[in-house]
RNA sequence: GGGGGGAUACCAGAGCGGUCAAAUGGGGCAGACUGUAAAUCUGUUGGCUAAGCCUUCGGAGGUUCGAAUCCUCCUCCCCCCA
């Protein structure tokens, strides 16, 4: 049964389920924000301090096609800090996007930045990696300050555990990460948004690869009835396949007609498997990160753009042609711009590879729709690259 | 014409009797990257029948148990003075 909700006073924003997928978990549907609708499964961008590296926005809306962006807690706090995000107007009016605008919470810097943090029951102690100077992250200050730059989707104050975890640890971390939760609700309820837009909060959960932790913090989270819930401690080096049994078996227990997200992930191949487990949402730094290094992902496989083979490969960078790059240039030229480091190379690798994320999750989508999502997908992922 | 310096692997450049197939940087080739301390990092870069062997430090000879390193001659390059 859906419900109506008559006015939108109480929820940020609006899921509706469109199709499900009869062979899989699989589904599409619409997230609703007051910066405009998401189509799901999406993937977004990361955006860490701002921008999402080496790439207009201009590009991310018309040739990418993004539709929300991540930002970072952690780092937007460090620079350009709160003073000159509020004085913006929010990080939407500081950096000109004007779609939704995901925050993470710094949970992923208590596992990223280990040797530079304290970990306490309060919260956690940060030596900033740009000066050394110290700064105390609570499930409390974290909500302000996401309050702050102004997110759409706010997330929780969490740990993502390592991998390996010996059970013990995971066990402990993830009760902490459920008392950080209840503080950062708590936060959440008391405060207001200040830019005269509307915000959720997603819930984390956590259980590092144990399937009794995974399953209690699934109810855990899936008992405070948020607007949206994420997975998070996956993709940080454990097996693939372990990967999916800890995602199928929370998506199992987080509500359905909540939407989901599995943050980090991750490779196109991660991303196919795991909406059909039933995931909405992903992001992963690969298609910038890695096509700043030379990786380009393509619906054929693949490739690496420095190796000699293109050389004198002069047909289009991807003969599918996803965004303007994709016929613009051609393997040999990007491959040039590679070896001579000049900057354009990983600005094209970026516009592509996010091209091919969001063309990847919108066929999917589409798929879903049509009722051949399964089929589409099992002869996808021989294409997309054994590897990963 | 006189005086001085130098030629080392793809390039630049250490090494100045054995621990040298030869530091280091660049370039080349390949790899890694999953809620971004990343336009970053790693490996490799004479040949082979590869825990070993063979051929290399401008060329030809020589000294020595042993030479990229010392000596002689040759070739080429650079600088200074006329």
């Amino acid at each position: 049964m859906k419900i109506e909700f008559p006015a939108q006073l109480f929820f940020a924003m609006q899921f509706q389920i469109e199709s499900t997928d009869s062979l899989s978990s699989a589904r599409c549907g619409t997230l609703i924000t007051d910066h405009g609708t998401i189509e799901t499964p999406i993937f977004m961008p990361v955006g860490t301090v701002g921008t999402v590296k080496g790439v207009h926005f201009r590009e991310l809306r018309e040739d990418v096609k993004a539709q929300i962006i991540l930002g970072n807690t952690y780092h937007l706090y460090l620079r350009p800090g709160l003073n000159t995000l509020e004085a913006a107007g929010g990080l939407h009016r500081f950096n000109g996007w004007d779609r939704p605008i995901l925050t993470d919470s710094g949970g992923y810097q208590v596992y990223s930045l280990t040797d530079r943090r304290k970990m306490k029951e309060e919260g956690v102690l940060f030596h900033s990696h740009i000066d050394g100077s110290k700064h105390q992250f609570t499930p409390e200050n974290v909500m302000d300050i996401q309050r702050i730059i102004g997110a759409d989707i706010m997330m929780a104050f969490d740990e993502c555990t390592p991998f390996p975890c010996d059970y013990d640890y995971a066990k402990k971390s993830m009760h902490l990460t459920h008392r950080w939760l209840e503080r950062c609700l708590a936060r959440f309820h008391a405060t207001e948004p200040k830019y005269g837009y509307r915000q959720a909060l997603f819930p984390i959960v956590q259980g590092s690869v144990y399937r009794d932790l995974r399953m209690q913090s699934a109810e855990f989270i899936a008992k405070q009835e948020a607007e949206g819930n994420a997975i998070g401690g996956l993709s940080v080096g454990e097996p693939t396949e372990t990967m999916y049994e800890m995602t199928e078996l929370v998506c199992g227990i987080l509500p359905k007609d909540k939407p989901r997200y599995l943050m980090g992930v991750g490779t196109p191949v991660n991303i196919l498997e795991n909406i059909a487990l039933g995931i909405d949402m992903f992001d992963c730094v690969m298609p910038t990160r890695n096509g700043r290094n030379g990786m380009l992902f393509t619906a054929g496989g693949i490739i690496n753009i420095r190796n000699e083979k293109w050389k004198n490969d002069f047909s289009p960078l991807d003969a599918s042609g996803l965004s303007f790059v994709d016929n613009q240039y051609t393997r040999a030229y990007v491959r040039h711009l590679f070896i001579a480091g000049e900057m354009l190379g990983p600005m094209i690798a970026s516009i592509h590879n996010l091209a091919f994320y969001l063309w990847l999750v919108g066929e999917a989508r589409k798929q879903i729709q049509e009722g051949t999502f399964s089929s589409w997908k099992a002869q996808m992922i021989p294409k997309l690259g054994n590897r990963l």
